[in-house]
DNA sequence: TTTTTTAGGATTATTTTTCTCCTATTTTCT
DNA sequence: AGAAAATAGGAGAAAAATAATCCTAAAAAA
């Protein structure tokens, strides 16, 4: 019941982008000031692209930058760009994964959870997370 | 971001002896009913004991049984039996996993949302599971 | 044209999850 | 007492997911 370890190392990258000077960040210079293996950064970075959250641009003076305002990117678009839609049980996400889903009590709960956490994931952007650290 | 599906058997598990008239079941009613591997629900109910939800008598016309009623024993505590105190991030749970805890601004995030989540989790008992399926 | 930098497929290593097997112990019933 | 029913618990195997690594290609700027 945890984000995996490349979701945080997903959220810490783009918390670097974000709070760079020139809004854009080679991968080099991210997975060092994050301490996030080289080249599972660069993995990373391609998944946050396909997301739509990054763009990147090639060859000298290239790197990835942010294609929205960091007030517009928020924890659950970073979690889901990486671990795919947010569910808290199998049966949320894929209903063929349980055939009991039909006569289940506890399926709703699920559901309703779900969309709980998720709002609550909302609530927090990149934006709020530099502002902590600098205020 | 799941639960594990070993936690999904003990909620089956928990509720199938809820539900049951004498309110006490044999691991191997339990398996059948609910779909669980039958050795792999013993161990899940090992577990449940462990964490003081149910106790068991053995020998014939022994079992399992609640040690508190369906209505005082939450999603959460099943959740907690199984995999361990409730949380989203390893930092949370485990300071020294990460150092970087002192500086990052997500940390405090994940130790608030999973306080906001274990409340939800409390909200559900065994008791409302089995209301919603017998109203 | 050279250097910098991302793109992406293939592959490996590690850890966690999901079970199974076997033997021991306890309790009840006859 | 003895047989049967049931849990207790350790050891460990199989499968899946996670966490990387490696290598080659392609693009863009200088
Ligand atoms: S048993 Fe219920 S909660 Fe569990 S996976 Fe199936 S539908 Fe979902
Ligand atoms: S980087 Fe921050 S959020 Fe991620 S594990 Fe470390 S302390 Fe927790």
């Amino acid at each position: 019941m945890q984000i995996t370890r490349e979701t945080d190392y997903a959220i810490r990258c783009m918390l670097y982008i974000a709070a760079s000077e020139s809004g854009s960040a080679v991968v080099g210079d991210i997975s060092e000031a994050q301490s996030v293996p080289r080249t599972f950064a660069a993995k990373i970075m391609q998944k946050l692209q396909r997301a739509g959250l990054v763009k990147s641009k090639r060859g000298v003076k290239g790197g990835y930058f942010l294609t929205r305002e960091p007030s517009e990117i928020s924890l659950l678009d970073i979690i889901e760009a990486i671990e795919g839609p947010l569910s808290l049980n199998i049966c949320v996400v894929d209903k063929n994964s349980c055939d009991r889903v039909s006569q289940c009590s506890v399926h709703p709960i699920w559901v309703e959870l779900r969309d709980i956490f998720a709002e609550s994931l909302k609530r927090y952007t990149l934006k709020d997370l530099i502002n902590l650290n600098t205020p």
